[in-house]
This record gives structure tokens, C-alpha cells and sequence, in this order.
DNA sequence: AATGAATGAGTCTTCATTCAT
DNA sequence: GATGAATGAAGACTCATTCAT
């Protein structure tokens, strides 16, 4: 039945998330995987075809999560820069609430064969894609200046992944959101704005 | 011997960083990088202790290296700022002449499980240390403003390492050192210094 | 399924048994058990963990059978001393009847390390127990003069070891039954019973 | 040079009983008994053709030194029975003061695959032969009534063999010399004769 | 749909043995 | 004679995948 399947599908993907980010795409099995959602390994190959394709369905499946939360951000922003902020933020605060999330995307995804890192790089691109974007209109709408709104988007995501991706590996900061205000000043000077908003705006 | 041992785990690990760096570690055998590098596999484990242990080797003679080019660049620079710049702009070029060192250090670190990436951390906790201590100095010399130096080496270093790593995954710029100009005026301007240097200072 | 996974692992002892009496446990390679079994090497290690495991799971399924003939033999003896001696009968019986199970129980399950030594030790403990028992009641009901019950079980018990190690490794006697009657009456003897039962007494 | 070959053949020995008695024959490596006789693994296949040609000069250059001991002990007895208590006895002893050399000849010896078995029992049966001879030449001399020499002699043995066992792999009896008082009196009485010797004969 | 027993190709690792120095 | 680096055959064990029930 449809419904059954599509929730039996959704709990192992969850299940299959925590597996992955607490031991590694290569060191975990199927068998561990069958456990921790409560399945058998058959009940695995019913529903996905093959350990690699599990774990490409996961990955899509995360990066969708991460990628509606960005969107959702982002559509109650008021003006560009304020968005593609936003988006930034939001890719941190979801990380720093969901670690497993985290670890398998920006980890595990990079680490385990040319399939992953095509999936990883797809969510990436379509990261720097939104923060492109918005940076494009910015500068058509004059908020700043000329520049290479691709590669300044890039580095964006690079400087708040790096972070996350510390912050995954050795605890510090404590909490990962104490980063992003610092952050956010070192990326509005890098396009030319005052790194706090004028005054009278209020923080989300 | 000393001098035969070295040589041969010298042989042993250029060979396995285009192994692993080709296939991935995950996916390489040891009866690969024994025929790679002209050994059998019991000389691999007369020499390493294991698969996991000559990766970690791998990773620290990768490092090493790396970091090598990254000092003697920043010994010839002028100030603070040029070092923090000859920095990133080596890592850069470095990995961009050496993609098998790319690959290895930027995703084969990091996603091999976590004895890797500690030392994958380790190495770009490094950059970010030698980074930081020039913002610090510059700082204090009253080049820029006050700011946390860490967390602004380690964005840039982010910046940096995401936009070598989308080349490596998908060939584009072509020429990954065009990108650095770029970078480099972002960077600058990040920490409220003009794009460019004053006119007259000619560029390396 | 339980009657299914039983079956296949009774094939898997059984199979086992005679390999490791043939070759010896160190000689022995899973593969040959595997073959031997009519199994996969896979299906080896789903029923058992390790090679070490399963030559565990033998020493104890051989001693059971073993014990099992020795207490059945036990039961319809008439008093102490005739159980004591239908104890030590039914082993040199028993193994003069199964060869494979005595170079399993007497030769492979000494020499293959501390692990299996416990195991064989503790078999022999239960035979000197069963038989220290007889001779401790024998003593109660004054058929026989006060003696160290264990000590003088272990003694008979090793002498019969000994034989049928000799008669495992040389083929002499012919008929191990042949050296059953001699070592009964030193048996007898050496507790100052006459080497024969008294007349009118039918042998077993 | 002959005597420096002999020195080192004998140190090669000598650390290899200790090295097999403690991890068994399998598990040993030819590195381990290199470095416990402070020789390299060249060196080890200068003195001795292969590994399993170490062990069996390892036998028996331990069996010599047992029996050699046994012998002398005999040389020095009265009478025929008296020899037959001495050799048991100095077995006992022996093993006693001498653990690896007992795990050696007792346990390894016989687990370890066809080849050893045969010099293992070749040793077992020169025992048994000594005192097989020991009981002959009593009966001949009318001390003891007639028996099956061999048959006795090698439960006698046995039961020797057995209590040295128990006490290897369980450390019981403390003192292994304690038992052996009660096996002497046990093994006179199943031949007849009374458990202790006449008045005025002193114990060795 | 689900289960879990079964398969077997694939890998790491060990280690006896050799031999150039 | 001695050393220890090198070899490679062999073997234990894993695990993705299949399929009868």
C-alpha cells in the first residue's frame, strides 16, 4: 500500500541517517542499518535498490530538508542581501540543530566516491545558486557594487561550511549560532556594506 | 637499512597519494597501491601497519608538504596582510598544480571516517592557525581593525578550500588561480581594506 | 527459521568433526569445513563467530555426546564400583568406536591453544568428578578402604588416555576393548579390591 | 665455529621452549622466537631448516633432557620396582620444576599435528619402555606376580601424565610433588605389592 | 511485503621463507 | 655468520545481495 511504504521508506531513511552519521558511509552495513529502523535486509532491497542507492536516496532526501527550511528563510526576507543572510544563516542554524544532518551532508557526502560527491556538489550548487541569485539582484537593484556574484556566493557557503564543519569535528564554538553574527559583518564588508544593518531594522 | 627503508616508504606513499587520490580510499585495495608502487603487499605492512595507518601517513608526508609551500611563501612577504595572502594564494596554486594532493586532503580526509578526519582537521587547523596569527598581527600593528582572527582565517580559508573543491569536482574555472583575484579582494575587503594594494606594489 | 538453522549447524558439527580429526584444527581452513558441511564459508559464520568459535562449539557438542554414553552407561550399574568401572569402559568403548570424536576430545583439544585446553580440561574434570563420586560412595558403604577419591579417579582416568592416545597414534591393540579387562583388575587392585568379581556376579 | 654454533643452537632452544610453551606452537611466529633468543629470523633459518624443524629438535632436545634425569635417577635405585617409582617419580618432579618444558612435551607435543605427535609419543613410549622393563625384570625376580609389563607401564604413565595436566591448566595440586605419595601407593597395591615399603627403607 | 538464512566474491592481514648486503 | 627488508601464497572474515518461505 502507498501509505504503508511511503512511511516504512521514511523510516529507514531516518534510521539510515543517524547509522551513516555516527559511523561513516564505508564502515556501515546494511545489517546495522536493517536494525536501527527496525526492518530486516530484505525489507531494505524492497524499498531501495542497493546500499549506494539507499544512501543516494538519503542524501537527496537531507538535502531536500535542509534546502525547504532555506527557501522558507528566505521568502520572508525583505530585500535581497537581507536573503541570501538569511539563507546563510538558516543553513547554519539547521546544521547546528540537526548534527547527523550535518555530519552525513557535509562529511560523508564528500568522502565516499565520485556518485556522492556528484550528489554533495549538487546541493552545494544549489546553495550557491540561491545566494548567487540574490546577489545578482542586489547588485541590479544597486545595493552594491560589481562583482562576481557565483564566486562571492561560493565563498560565502565555503566560510559558514568551514565553520560547521570545525564546529562538527572538535565542539567549538558551543553554540555553532554564536559564529553567525560575526560572520554575517565579515560578509557584508566583503561586498562593500556597513556590517550591521541601518539602523532601526530589527534582527530576526 | 635507513637509508633503503626510507627510500621505499618514500616510493610506497607517492604511489598510494595517486591511488587513493584516483580511486578513493575506500574503494582502493592494497594489492593496488602494492602493484602502484612497485612493492608486494607484504612490504606495505613491513613498512605500514595497516590500510587505515599508511592512509594516515599518507595524509600527514600530504600535509607536510602542503604546509611546506604555504611557510616558505608567506617567509617572503612584506607584512601581515601580504602573509595571510601569500597563504591562501599558495594553497591555491599548490592545489591547483597537485590535484591528486587536492583530492586527498580536501575530500578523501574528510569523509574516510573519523580517524582521518582528525588529521584532515588537524592540517587545516594549521592553516587556519598560521592565517589567524597574521590578522592578530596585523591587527596590532594597526593595519585593520579589531576582529576575531580565527574565525576570519578560518571563512577564509573556507572560502578557499569551496572553491577548490567545486573545481575538482567539476573542472570549472579551468584555470583555478583566476579565481584568486577575486577571492583576494573579498577577502580584503572583509576585514575593511581597499581591493588592491596601493598603485606601484606589482603583483607576483 | 529454528528448525532449519538447527539442522544446518548439527551438519556443520558433524561435517566438523571429522575434518579437524583428519587434519588437526590448525591445518583445518574454514573453506574445508565449508566444503566439508556442504555450506558457504558465508553460512559457516552465520551459525558460528569465528573458526576459534565454532571448534568451541564442537569440543562442547563431542563432550556432551560423550557424557551423555557415559552416564547412560552409568545408570544400570549395580553398585559404586561397577558404575566407576562402566564409566571408564564406556569411554575407551566409545572412542575405540568413533575415532574422530577421541583425536578430537584427547589430541586437538590439548594442543590448540588456552582456549580449547579449558574446555578439554573441563570434559576430563566431569569424567573425574562422575568417577570420583562412585569411588566417594564406595567408600561410604565400606566396599573399599578410605583413598583420595578425585586423585584416584584422575589416575584411572589417565590411564585410560593414555592407552587410547597409544592406541590413536600407533594402532596397537587392535581392538583397544582388548586392553579394557588388564586395566580393570589394576584398577581393582589398586584399591585392594580383588581383580575379579566375586563368582555368581555375570559379567556386563 | 663449531662451539659458537652450538652455543647459539643451544639459546636458540632454550628461548624457544620458553616462547612455545607460552603462546603454543601455532600461534608462535618465527619473529617472536628471533627476538625472545636475541637472533634474527636470518639467524633462526641458519641454525634450523624450517619451523617445524625448530620444533622437533625442540622436542627433542627437551625429551633428552627428561629423560637424562629419568635415567639418572633410575641408575640409582635397589631394586626393580624401586627404579619404576623413581623414573614416575622424577617425571613428576621434573615438570614440576620445569612448567614450559612440561607444556611442551605434554600438551603442545600432542596437539600439534602429525609430525610432532609421533616424536611426542616416541618420548612417552621410551617412558613407558623404561619402566615397562623395570616391571619385567620384577616379575622375573618373582617381586610382583605376572602382568602385561607394557599394558601397566603405560597406565602407570598415564595416570602420572593426567595429574601433571590437571595441575598445569588448573595449578592444582599446589605442590605437584604432594600426589605423588598417594599415585605411588596406588600403583604398588594394582601390582599386588603393599602401599608402602617395608620398615627401614627411607624415602629419596 | 517481510524475513533471515544462505551465498561467495573480495579484502585485509599474517607469516614462513628467501636473499642481497 | 648475521641481518632485516622483501616476497607472495594462504587464510580468516566481511558483507552486499539474493531468494525460499
Amino acid at each position: 500500500m502507498q501509505q504503508r511504504a511511503q512511511e516504512r521508506q521514511r523510516r529507514i531513511l531516518e534510521a539510515a541517517l543517524r547509522v551513516y552519521a555516527r559511523r561513516g558511509f564505508g564502515a556501515t552495513t546494511m545489517d546495522e542499518v536493517a536494525r536501527a529502523s527496525r526492518t530486516s535486509k530484505g525489507g531494505l532491497y524492497f524499498h531501495f535498490p542497493s546500499k549506494e542507492g539507499l544512501f543516494l536516496a538519503l542524501l537527496r532526501y537531507a538535502g531536500q530538508r535542509l534546502l525547504a527550511k532555506v527557501q522558507e528563510a528566505m521568502a520572508s526576507a525583505p530585500d535581497p542581501v537581507a536573503r541570501a543572510e538569511a539563507a546563510l544563516g538558516t543553513v547554519l542554524r539547521t546544521f547546528s540543530r540537526h548534527r547527523p544532518l550535518a555530519r552525513l551532508l557535509l562529511l560523508e557526502g564528500l568522502g565516499g566516491g565520485r556518485r556522492f560527491q556528484a550528489e554533495a556538489t549538487a546541493l552545494r550548487q544549489r546553495c550557491v545558486a540561491l545566494i548567487g541569485d540574490c546577489l545578482q539582484e542586489a547588485v541590479a537593484q544597486g545595493l552594491i557594487g560589481p562583482l562576481d556574484a557565483e564566486l562571492t556566493a561560493r565563498a560565502w557557503l565555503g566560510a559558514v561550511v568551514e565553520v560547521i564543519v570545525h564546529w562538527l569535528l572538535t565542539g567549538r564554538p558551543q553554540r555553532l549560532e554564536d559564529a553567525y553574527p560575526h560572520l554575517r559583518a565579515l560578509f557584508r564588508r566583503s561586498v562593500g556594506l556597513p556590517p550591521q544593518e541601518a539602523l532601526g531594522q530589527p534582527l530576526p
